[in-house]
DNA sequence: AACTATTTATAAGA
DNA sequence: TTCTTATAAATAGTT
C-alpha cells in the first residue's frame, strides 16, 4: 500500500518505525470508526506505541465495550468451571485452598450486600478497593501463566484521542 | 474501497450490514496484526457484531494489553485511590468492611503462594475457580455502576478468533 | 506534514 | 459463507 511492498516484519529503523506506527494507528482507528458506524456496533482498541505510550479508541467508549466484554456468561465455560471445582474437591492436597476460595466468595457476597445497603459518597472508595482486589485476583492468573483475563480501567471514553495517564512518558 | 464508494452511515439492509461487518472486521484485525508486528507493539481489540457476538484480537493477548492499560498510574487516579482508602479508614461505619477486604487480599497472597508451589494438572481447575472469584469481584463493581473494573473469564488467549462465550447468541 | 506511485481493502456480484 | 474483480482507500518512500 505504498511506493513499495514491505514485508510484515519489525521495521528496524527507529524513526521509520515510529512514523509507520503513527500512520497505521491513524488508519486503524479510522477503520474502527467506520466499522462502528457502518454496522452500528461497539468497539474498543487499546494500543501502545513503540515508546510505550497508550492510545485508545472506543465507540461508544472503551469502558462500555470492556464492560460488556466482561459481563459475558460463557455457558460452556461456566460448566468447565463447575467441573473444575468438583474435581478440585476430590483432591485432598488442595482441600484447604478450596476452602479459602469459598470463604473469599462468601465475603464477596457480604461485601456485595453491604455495598447495596448504600454507602453514598464512599462508593467510589470501595470501588477502588475492590478494583485492587480484582487486580490481585487477576495477577494470580497471570502468574500461573494462564492468559484468560481481561479488564479495564477508568476515565473518559475516547475517540481518536491518545489515552491520558501514560505511566512512563517516554519519547512518544 | 469497492466497486462503489459508500457513505459512512449505518448500512440499512440487515444482511448487507452483517456481510460488511465480517469483511471489515477481518480487515481490521489484519491491520492490527500488521501494526503489532511492524512496530513491535502491544494491541487489543474487542468488537461486538450486529448480533452482539464478541470478537477480539490481541497481541500478545487481550489480557496483557488490558493489564498494562489498567496498570498505568494516572497520577490523579492513584492519588484518589490512596486518598479514598485513607478516608475509608476514618469511617467507622465501614471499618469492618475494610477488614474483610484486607483479609481477602491476604488470602489472595496465600493462594498465590500455594499455587506457585506447583499443582501441575490442577492448575486449570484453580484457574477456573479464581476466575469465578474474579467474576464476583467484577459484579460488585458493576452493581455499584462504576465501570473501572476488571475481570476475567477463561479459555484461550485470542488471535484472529471470534471470542467464545457469547452471552446470548443471537443471529450472528 | 504533504505528495503520489503503488499496494491493499473492499462493495458488489456470483 | 467464499470467490472474484473493479474500484476506493491506505500507505511507503520521498520531499
Amino acid at each position: 500500500m505504498g511506493r513499495r511492498k514491505i514485508p510484515i516484519t519489525r521495521v528496524k529503523n527507529d524513526n521509520t518505525r515510529q512514523v509507520t506506527f503513527s500512520k497505521r494507528r491513524t488508519g486503524l482507528f479510522k477503520k474502527a470508526n467506520e466499522l462502528s458506524i457502518l454496522c452500528g456496533v461497539k468497539i474498543a482498541i487499546v494500543v501502545f506505541s513503540p515508546g510505550d505510550k497508550p492510545y485508545s479508541f472506543g465507540h461508544p467508549s472503551v469502558d462500555v465495550v470492556a464492560e460488556q466484554f466482561l459481563q459475558q456468561e460463557p455457558d460452556c465455560e461456566s460448566k468447565k468451571v463447575q467441573k473444575g471445582v468438583k474435581n478440585l474437591k476430590k483432591i485432598d492436597k488442595f482441600g484447604d485452598l478450596l476452602k479459602h476460595l469459598e470463604e473469599e466468595q462468601k465475603k464477596s457476597a457480604m461485601l456485595d450486600e453491604a455495598i447495596k445497603q448504600g454507602m453514598g459518597t464512599q462508593l467510589n472508595n470501595y470501588h477502588y478497593s475492590l478494583a485492587q482486589l480484582g487486580l490481585k485476583v487477576k495477577n494470580h492468573l497471570r502468574d500461573v501463566e494462564c492468559a484468560e483475563t481481561m479488564m479495564l480501567f477508568s476515565e473518559e471514553a475516547v475517540e481518536f484521542s491518545p489515552s491520558p495517564k501514560p505511566k512512563k512518558q517516554k519519547t512518544m
